[in-house]
DNA sequence: CGTTGGGTTGAGCGCGATCAAGCGTGGTGG
DNA sequence: CCACCACGCTTGATCGCGCTCAACCCAACG
């Protein structure tokens, strides 16, 4: 876990270009940037953990973020999974001052660090910022309920159309793209014991579904849209 | 659906302590509730429908409000069920301006009505506005990543027992209390057919929980605890 | 080579959905 | 006043989904 305390140009770029900075006025992203410090996380690392003080909510420049919590006999469950440009924790901003789940890396990972009481103190003063953090926290909202929708209404292979047409390019017809992280991850984000992932992908092999490792070979995208 | 344009005594008072209102300052209370009107709903009747034009986002003064969505093939599948003092729709404010789940009345219910583009405007000039705004957003948030995580890992007796745990009085010991709302609407707050409900319930009794029709008794909250 | 880690496959089973029937209460009308 | 019905809920029977445990496969790597 080795922080650098400046943002270098890529990183600079990479965090202006996120939903939370990109609309915002030159000034007040200069507002913000001035806060910010940036932590390389490497894989499998803990972020932070449910219960802990949180003092900063996260945005991430690279890598992906498992979100999961802890029942009292010690099983994972994960609640989501969050990639480049998403944001982690900002709800923690609010509340009793403590996260409320745990977040690891899922591989090696590069966090934009929010001071919570700085950006509190700047979004009392910046109504620009706290619409940003508003509109976050809605589309962070919206993912969430989204979730609990599809986990409620539809199975573990449409869960998993319901994926891959979200992360296929958008040329229809016939695709070949490769998934952005682990099964097991993808697993735990549909829900899913990894078993039943796989499961899930053999019963889409007759919708025209063919994997090779990680790369995903879709026929008729259009037909995958009918499961 | 008869929409009384004036806030009465009463109804300004119920929207004063409301988590959106309750912490502003008297001039900035002022504002928004100049920009407020409250409509009455007849039990039953839709409030929103998803992908319709999002105009207002709501509080909810009195009774209770189903959100759900359509699956294709036409079956209602709930997502939250919210009561008074509880916002719906504010993530409306932000994204691409349509809802994008239905609303339905579960009974008679008396809505704060917030008109959307007004509430931009003020949450870009009063700071104050926003950070309330932003404070429920996040309290919504948690509440949905919750459920998520209270339906991936427990089951549906354990999911009841956390509902009547959250829902009682919070003397220990023994108790006896009334449902605040229908069966029927709980086992979809829950993720529940009605038929998993009722036996969900059955199968607490060994837990030492008694229903008599909306009344339920708890003979040892500690012991429930414990599921 | 053996090991390790991610993934797949198989067998068994428990949870909860579904369909169908029955129950109790409150409301309505003959 | 009572027969009837409507509605919310319960109970029973069945079934399919997805979890669990276990074995196996395979590629990467020392």
């Amino acid at each position: 876990m080795n922080k650098t305390l400046t943002l270098n140009v890529r990183e600079r770029d990479l965090l202006l270009n996120t939903p939370l900075l990109k609309r915002l006025s030159g000034a007040a992203a200069e507002r913000m940037l001035d806060s910010v410090s940036v932590v390389s996380i490497e894989s499998r690392d803990i972020i932070f953990g449910q219960g802990s003080q949180a003092k900063n909510f996260y945005t991430i420049l690279s890598g992906f973020v498992r979100i999961y919590t802890l029942s009292r006999d010690g099983r994972e469950t994960d609640i989501g999974v969050y990639g480049p440009g998403d944001a982690i924790a900002i709800d923690a901003m609010f509340g009793d001052g403590t996260y409320h789940f745990n977040a690891q890396a899922a591989e090696a990972v590069l966090l934009a660090t929010f001071n919570i009481a700085e950006m509190k103190r700047l979004s009392s003063e910046s109504p620009e910022v706290a619409v940003a953090l508003m509109s976050v926290l809605s589309s962070n909202l919206g993912q969430a309920m989204d979730c609990v929708a599809d986990d409620r209404m539809h199975t573990a292979p449409q869960r998993l159309a319901n994926f891959l047409l979200q992360n296929c390019p958008p040329t229809g017809g016939s695709i070949r793209f490769r998934l952005p992280f682990q099964k097991s991850l993808l697993a735990g984000k549909l829900g899913l014991a990894p078993e039943a992932l796989s499961r899930a992908f053999s019963s889409l092999r007759s919708a025209g579904v063919a994997v090779h490792g990680r790369v995903i070979e879709i026929n008729d995208v259009e037909a995958l849209r009918n499961v």
